[in-house]
Parts: structure tokens; C-alpha cells; sequence
DNA sequence: CCAAAAGTGTTCACGGTACACCCATGC
DNA sequence: GCATGGGTGTACCGTGAACACTTTTGG
């Protein structure tokens, strides 16, 4: 089977950054890629756009696919087009973003990939394509979106102790905050719900769990609150 | 002449929102479709990819082949890929977001277009496509990047009045801001330069004339400045 | 009792906001 | 001289930033 066209078109394919964090390290979800071109490197997990699918509906799949992640936020991040960035011939690919809460997901490699496997961001191999420069655009974009939408609960499990989300920001922006304002100021929001219960199996005092409370911040979001850390 | 693949492809499209200001009024340009289909009706300028080039010259490309436009700033706005888009078949477009000087840019209708206007954001036509969704995504992409990057600039003269600045803030963000305040804070970034000169025609006091100082901009944000309305 | 992290308030500086009048110019 | 917009300063308040000690728990 095959396919004519009048005119000459590019491929399409989409690509994901999926970040998570484990024990406070920024990790990006990367396969080893079983063919060529790159046969061996490490990439992005992604692949070709169906004729009938959605981009978004494409992104989900391949990282279904190539890596067992299944729910996960997932945004759209840019558009790669550079007429030379793929040795095949022309390809365009649309980059997504997602973010998981890493201790959720066992990864397993399949279909196309060899191998998956969690790498920190500040120690990634070297990447097939232009995958390094859509893995930076992923970083300064979370940095960005990080402080603006609370967007960062995606990264952590449930329920989380103050601490947590503390080291958490602390990561992404690379900067350190101060623990009482910091605190204040995130508790200011009332968007945390204390739970009865505390962190386990520590050995010193063992800090209260708060969860996220999506439906209080949806609420707030329509009487013109601004989320902002 | 004709290609074929092993596999379906969709085809690829760049299409652009193209911002101007005239007489405190946000304005986009549109072109008349002169094929089908929606031949005849109002869509956003835009058409192929072509195989050996960027998608940001296709885009401008496009733009002076179909509306004489030239000279701008443009930044891709996000990527629009629904399956059911197009009824031609599967389309996936690229959008452009754009700022022009509105008064730099006699427009002139070409190739597949059958005529080129300015219309006001709040008094568009019926769109063709999906391309009254971009257009409302690129509004809100304008209005929110307005806010932390120097773009509203790119829409005035290179000489303009402080009064100028703030209607096009206004415009832009869709609400009053006060006159003494957004001075306060206009000059207090030293970013525009006095110029001696005033506005000319006006049967009142002139207004003295600035024009923002690109150089000096791009030194403060090595030192670390941000700039914020 | 020691180590480790949890939890907690106050002060100060700065920036945002509200607000009203005189001035210069053209007609 | 009048209409029109240009141009200017101050007071208040809320938020961001700096900063250190006591409490709780497990080992």
C-alpha cells in the first residue's frame, strides 16, 4: 500500500519531554531507540502522527507505546521544523511536555525503543536529532509555568508533606526559598487541604500530609484569583 | 510530477495572526480566500510548507506573497492539529502570532488571495477553518506576554507619545490604567529615550515624543532586569 | 540525650495604587 | 478665553524578604 500526492509533504511526529521528580532530582523519561537513524542513542520517546489522530492523541500514544506511562499532564510545547534536523529527509515534529508523579510510573521499553529509563536533567546522555535543544525549551518552560499554575502538584504524589513541595520548587527554579515564607505564603492561598495524618518512617519528627484541593483552586480561578509562588 | 510514501501523510500548514494598532483600535489581518475551499471567505494569511524551508520563513513567506507584509515581528504561537479541521483532509497548521506597525504596511491582496483588510479584533467576521480559535488563542498569548516582554513596542511608531503607550497597553490588556502610574513606571525602567521633539497637529499642547532604547533593554536583561507593566 | 527536621512571627523596605490640579497650546 | 489633553507628587497599604529559636520524634 501507498500513497500519491500532488505536492511533496513532510513527516510529521510528535516527541515528549516527561518530567518527574525523585528523591528531590529533576528526571526526563528517555528511550534508547532499537532503529535507525540513531540506532542506540538515546531520544525522546515519540513517533509518526496517524492520518487520523489528534497531535495530543498521537503524544499519548507513543509514550503508552514506547514506555507503559499512561496518566500524566500533558501540554503542548513548541514546534520543531528546521528543514535539516532529521537525517531521514524532512520531518516537523511537535513537542509536548508532561509531567508524572515518577513513583506511579514502572516504565518498560517496547515497540521501537530498546530501552527506557529515568535520567536526571542535569546528567542526560547525548540525544539523538535535535532532542537536547527541545529538552531545554521543556526545562525554561516548567520554569516558567511552575510559578504562574499549579502545575507542580502534578510531580508529586497525593499527599505531600510542606517540605516536599518546598524542594520541589527549589528544583525547578534552581533557587533556594525561605522556609517561613515559603510557607506563609503558600498556606496564604488556602489551596492546601491539612490531612490527619503524618509522613512514616522517619526518623525525627514526622511532618503533617496536605493534599492539593483542585476544586477550591478552580473555584478561586473564576472569581479572578492568580495562583503565584 | 507526484510523490508517494509508504504512509499516509497529513500535509502541513503555517497560517498567521498578524496584530496592528490604528487609532486605539487592535486590529488583525485578514485576506478574502479566492480558492476553495471557503472561497470568498475571511481567513487568517498562511498556505503550504514548502519541502526546503523553515516553517518561520514559510510563514513569512506566505505573508508577503499574500498581503505584501513584510518588515515584523513574529513568533510562533502554537500548532493546531484536530483531525477534522480542514475538510480537505488531514491539515496540521502552524501558527504565527505577529506585530506590525500598522501604519509601515499598505497591504495589497496576492497569489491565492482576492483581498486583504485590517479588521478590528472585536468585529471580525465569520473565520474560515478553525481560524477563529487561533485568533483567540494569539489574543491571549498577546495579552499575556505584552506584560513581561518589551513586544507592545513593535506595534507603535518608532516615535511615539507616553499617552500612545498607555492607550496601546489598554487596548492590549483590556483595562484603564492610571495616567501617573504607568509614567511612574514607564520612565522609572529607563528604557525610553526623551527625544526633542513633540507630536505635531494637535489643537492642544503637544506631547513630547520617546522611542524605546533597544540597546540599553538588551544590556539591563544581561544584568538581570525584567521587564513588567 | 542527641540528631534531624518540623514548625512558627516580626520587622523592614519597596512597589503598587489611589488620587487632583495646573500648564501649554490651538482655535 | 476656552477646550483639550499634557504633565506632575504624595500618602497609604500590602507583599516580599530577611532572619533564629523551640518542639517533636526516633534511635
Amino acid at each position: 500500500m501507498s500513497f500519491t500526492y500532488e505536492f511533496e509533504r513532510p513527516s510529521l511526529t510528535v516527541d515528549c519531554v516527561v518530567f518527574g521528580v525523585d528523591e528531590s532530582t529533576l528526571k526526563i523519561l528517555l528511550i534508547e531507540r532499537g532503529i535507525e537513524p540513531f540506532a542506540g542513542q538515546w531520544a525522546l520517546p515519540g513517533g509518526f502522527v496517524r492520518m487520523h489522530e489528534d497531535l495530543e492523541s498521537a503524544a499519548l500514544r507513543e509514550l503508552s507505546e514506547e514506555t507503559g506511562v499512561t496518566k500524566l499532564y500533558l501540554e503542548q510545547l513548541y514546534t520543531f521544523g528546521a528543514a535539516e534536523r532529521d537525517p531521514r529527509g524532512r520531518v516537523v515534529t511537535i513537542a509536548y511536555y508532561a509531567l508524572v508523579r515518577l513513583a506511579d510510573h514502572r516504565v518498560r521499553a517496547a515497540t521501537d525503543a530498546r530501552d527506557a529509563a529515568w535520567y536526571a536533567i542535569d546528567d542526560l546522555p547525548p540525544l539523538a536529532f535535535d532532542h537536547r535543544k527541545i529538552v531545554d525549551v521543556a526545562r525554561e518552560r516548567l520554569r516558567g509555568k511552575v510559578r504562574y499554575k499549579p502545575i507542580g502538584f502534578e510531580l508529586l504524589p497525593h499527599k505531600f508533606t510542606l517540605t516536599e513541595l518546598q524542594k520541589l520548587y527549589e528544583i525547578v527554579l534552581e533557587r533556594a526559598l525561605d522556609k517561613r515564607n515559603f510557607r506563609k505564603k503558600i498556606l496564604g492561598m488556602e489551596l492546601l487541604v491539612a490531612l490527619d495524618e503524618v509522613e512514616a518512617g522517619v526518623s525525627h519528627r514526622a511532618a503533617r500530609l496536605y493534599k492539593f484541593d483542585t476544586r477550591r483552586y478552580k473555584r478561586l480561578v473564576r472569581q479572578g484569583f492568580n495562583f503565584e509562588i
